[in-house]
DNA sequence: CACGTCACG
DNA sequence: ACGTACGTGACGTGT
């Protein structure tokens, strides 16, 4: 029989050390216990092990080591990330049917050297462990598993008397002999001071053994210096010894039959592994899950039961008059045309998949009477816009209920929040079928948790209907000037050609410009400008850097000028013309689960960083324009952030400061910097502005040092006495870290959370990060919440005005609206009415909205 | 696929 | 002693 004997410790230690941190959506981490479950994964997979024993240290003083007080004593304690991983991976381990093996006063090693001592005669023990020390463990029936984790993957290296002999030139016994000489400082064993690995090994090697050293010292052929140190540390050394021989008699069962594995608890070890949210090992654990793991036994019976009809409409339609709600999903074929839909009910899936069906369909999308529950809605709303259809507003969608419960989650497919949320599944073999069946005890779980944390309103306020109005906007698009940009992009070409050129022959030869491996060596080992900072690759040669040493090198002015210039060429000119659709409108998509603030996000292509702040950039808005007969009305929301923050912070200086009507960094900058406001300089207005954004962003008083070009002990300056000033938004800073520190979590005026697991983090600037985070994800999360409100009273007011103006574009604090110009003005006021009124603040919001024809000539 | 860079709010 | 402001997406290079 085999046993495999895993050091726990060791491994979870490797584990923890070798793969980034991870935590589930409650901040629980998890990453050594991921690392350690694809460990013994590969282990069975390599040993295949009737018997497995894993062991782990007890702490209390070791028998061992207690003859040296100092054991232990340079040792760190294990960081607060690991601990708590710790149970919960033994409660795991003893779920999946394997035992733990401690005592108390032993380590981990001691256990792993009486187990594999006397495990029995013709039986075979692996050790797995990530520690050398075990090596001296080898013998006959005994071999050692190194074990490692190699980028992010389980690996082992195995080991047995002939690889020891062949790797140190030693035996296993020999081992030990080493080990006394050398020491050990990570287990406080002395050694011999001034002897390393090296002579060491070299004098095992030569002499054989420790005794034979001692008792020969005189005779042995070796340097004076060495035989004093060798003679002086006598004693230490036989203590050393001692001290890193593995105890192998521990008082423990050796018989390995105790040690057979037992079937698993499926229904705990599937639950656990369920709440670290790790999928990829339950699947590899092949535990049948789904089947035999029931945690909600009418829902378990309920998706049993489940069976998939087809032509069979008028059983749905039947049944979601009479329930009056319907479970659906639509799947679209790459013609953005619907290939099936299927409903789930109490005791059915069924499949619609004609074009008769999907007519009929609609009777009940447009029943106002019937409660719709499906998974992203967008791209249905999307399909009948392009129709010049409208179907009733869907309810629930399932996608931005689980996004509103978790915003940092990676994806929200059906399949991974089934598993999420527990939700058992039958065995279908489709896919579709499978998400489908388990569908609607699916949403409803979500219903009842937004429900429980209070972002129902949220929800159904705010995201649903915004989801309809993204629809929208995907569907009109935006008209662009494609020759324009043809034209834009040639001459760009050309600008780039020259400065190539002219690059070239600063630098003496040919490179690529692009290639900031290829360039930092041209610059920096060529042409020897000094450097100012390096990246973990390289050298660094971002814009700052460059400028900073553009009196240094002619070229570092061209390769600027290059960057901007192929910049503009490869994301904005050629990028964009990829994007054009046949009606010559660019269609970006709106993300509305992507980001964890609560704002949206645009791409293919991203409408929302096209260029502005230089004027070059800002020459490509000329290439968006409205359609023949229509303008635009572009309307941005004024200093949305810094209300907010004068809100949520309820600082009066800050509401004084806004309603005095004078430009707030003006104030900021007046009131910091203790002068007059007729007396502010642009210059301390740039800096109070600097500040302003700092503030929002979680302050630091190095970069704002380095933002605004003043030393850190000035910018610290700063930040004190605008604290001191504001100082409604001090408390707030300060209140804010220590409630999400208690909740675990930030959250928006409207509800909108954001975990932060990085508050509990031992590493200081993980934690950091969490603390800048929580400060700014209520600011900016508000802030994203009430422009989306604003879209949606927007989108309902023209149409409840019957206008043919359309909102078409939104950058996190600008909308931007195509209107017929008969009509221009009446929408400016109406967008403008809109943002302003979208909530009730302590401060007004304001919008400045102006109209042109281009989205240049409409940004003011 | 990760990284560096740079475009936006 | 160390690294440094929040939130995004696209492009090009190089492993």
């Amino acid at each position: 029989m085999n046993i495999l004997i895993l050091d726990g410790n060791s491994i979870l230690n490797r584990a923890f050390y070798a793969i980034k941190l991870l935590t589930t959506k409650d901040g629980r981490y998890t990453n050594a216990i991921y690392g350690f479950m694809n460990m013994l994964l590969k282990l069975e997979q390599e040993v295949k092990p009737e018997s497995v024993a894993v062991t782990f240290d007890l702490k209390a003083p070791t028998f061992r080591h207690k003859m040296y007080a100092d054991y232990k004593a340079g040792r760190k304690p294990m960081p607060s990330e690991l601990a708590q991983q710790m149970p919960v991976l033994k409660e795991l381990i003893t779920a999946l049917g394997y035992k733990i093996v401690e005592k108390e006063g032993y380590e981990a090693d001691d256990l792993i050297g009486t187990l594999s001592l006397h495990c029995g005669e013709g039986n075979r023990a692996y050790i797995a462990t990530g520690d050398r020390d075990s090596l001296q463990l080898i013998g006959d029936n005994v071999s050692v598993l190194l074990a490692s984790n190699k980028m992010g993957r389980a690996e082992t290296t195995l080991y047995d008397a002939a690889r020891l002999k062949e790797e140190y030139g030693v035996s296993p016994e020999q081992m030990k002999d080493i080990k006394a000489l050398m020491g050990d400082s990570s287990d406080n064993i002395p050694g011999v001071p001034g002897v390393g690995k090296k002579t060491a090994e070299a004098l095992i090697i030569n002499y054989g053994s420790l005794d034979y050293i001692y008792e020969n010292l005189d005779a042995i052929d070796i340097k004076e210096t060495l035989r004093s140190k060798l003679s002086q540390n006598k004693e230490l050394a036989y203590l050393s010894y001692k001290l890193g021989t593995i105890d192998r008699n521990a008082p423990i069962d050796t018989d390995i039959n105790s040690y057979k594995k037992k079937e698993p608890d499926i229904k705990k070890a599937v639950g656990i592994l369920t709440s670290l949210e790790m999928f990829k090992i339950l699947e590899k654990l092949n535990l049948n899950y789904g089947s035999e793991i029931l945690p909600n036994t009418d829902a378990a019976s309920q998706a049993k039961k489940l069976e998939i009809k087809a032509n069979c409409f008028s059983l749905v339609s039947q049944s979601a008059e009479e329930n009056k709600y319907v479970y659906f999903n639509a799947c679209f074929d790459k013609n953005g045309d619907i290939s099936e839909i299927y409903i789930t009910d109490e005791n059915a899936v069924y499949v619609l998949n004609t074009a008769e069906e999907f007519e009929l369909f609609k009777g009940i999308l447009l029943n106002g009477e019937i409660k719709k529950y499906t998974y992203n809605a967008k791209p249905l709303y999307s399909y009948y816009f392009k129709r010049h259809e409208e179907i009733c507003d869907i309810d629930f969608d399932l996608m931005l209920a689980a996004y509103l419960l978790n915003p940092s989650a990676k994806d929200y497919s059906v399949e991974r929040l089934l598993r999420e949320f527990s939700v058992p599944e039958p065995d279908y073999d489709l896919r579709q079928e499978k998400d489908a069946s388990g569908f609607k005890v699916l949403c409803d779980k979500l219903e009842v948790e937004l429900e429980r944390v209070g972002q129902s309103k949220l929800f159904e306020e705010i995201e649903m209907p915004l989801c309809k109005v993204l629809a929208s906007m995907e569907v009109c698009g935006i008209e662009v000037d494609k020759e324009g940009i043809e034209k834009f992009g040639e001459e760009t070409e050309e600008k780039i050609e020259k400065l190539e050129k002219e690059i070239y022959t600063l630098a003496g030869g040919e490179f690529n410009i692009n290639s900031t491996k290829q360039l930092g060596s041209v610059l920096f080992e060529k042409l020897k400008i000094p450097t100012r900072k390096k990246t973990k690759t390289g050298y660094s040669t971002n814009a700052e850097v460059l400028e900073g040493l553009a009196d240094e090198h002619e070229i570092v002015r061209l390769i600027l000028e290059y960057r901007t210039y192929s910049k503009l060429k490869s994301t904005y000119c050629d990028g964009l013309l990829k994007t054009v659709a046949d009606d010559g409108r660019i269609h970006s998509n709106f993300n509305q689960t992507e980001t964890r603030t609560g704002r949206i996000s645009s791409t293919e292509p991203n409408l929302q960083n096209i260029p502005v702040r230089t004027q070059i950039g800002r020459e490509m808005r000329k290439f968006f324009r409205a359609k023949d007969g229509y303008t635009f009305i572009d309307a941005d929301y004024s200093q949305i952030e810094l209300r907010v923050l004068c809100d949520i912070a309820d600082d009066k200086n800050m509401i004084d400061a806004f309603n005095s009507g004078v430009d707030i960094h003006t104030v900021t900058a007046s009131q910091v910097f203790k002068m007059p406001l007729n007396m502010v300089t642009p210059l301390m207005r740039t800096r109070a502005k600097a500040v302003n954004f700092g503030i929002v962003y979680g302050i630091g008083a190095f970069s704002l040092g380095k933002d605004i070009g003043v030393s850190r002990a000035e910018a610290d300056r700063y930040i004190k006495d605008y604290l001191h000033h504001y100082s409604g938004v001090d408390m707030y800073m300060k209140n804010i870290v220590e409630k999400a520190k208690a909740d675990g979590y930030v959250a928006t005026l409207f509800g909108r959370r954001r975990y932060l697991p990085e508050l509990s983090a031992s590493n200081r600037m993980i934690r950091s990060f969490g603390e800048r985070v929580a400060r700014n994800m209520p600011i900016q999360g508000t802030a994203a919440d009430i422009i989306k409100i604003a879209m949606i009273k927007v989108y309902n007011r023209l149409k409840a005005e019957n206008s043919e103006a359309r909102l078409i574009l939104q950058v996190h604090d600008e909308l931007i609206v195509e209107s017929p110009e008969r009509e221009a003005e009446r929408v400016r006021t109406i967008v403008k009415e809109e943002m302003e009124n979208a909530c009730k603040m302590k401060v007004l919001l304001l919008s400045d909205a102006n109209i042109g024809k281009t989205w240049y000539d409409a940004k003011g």
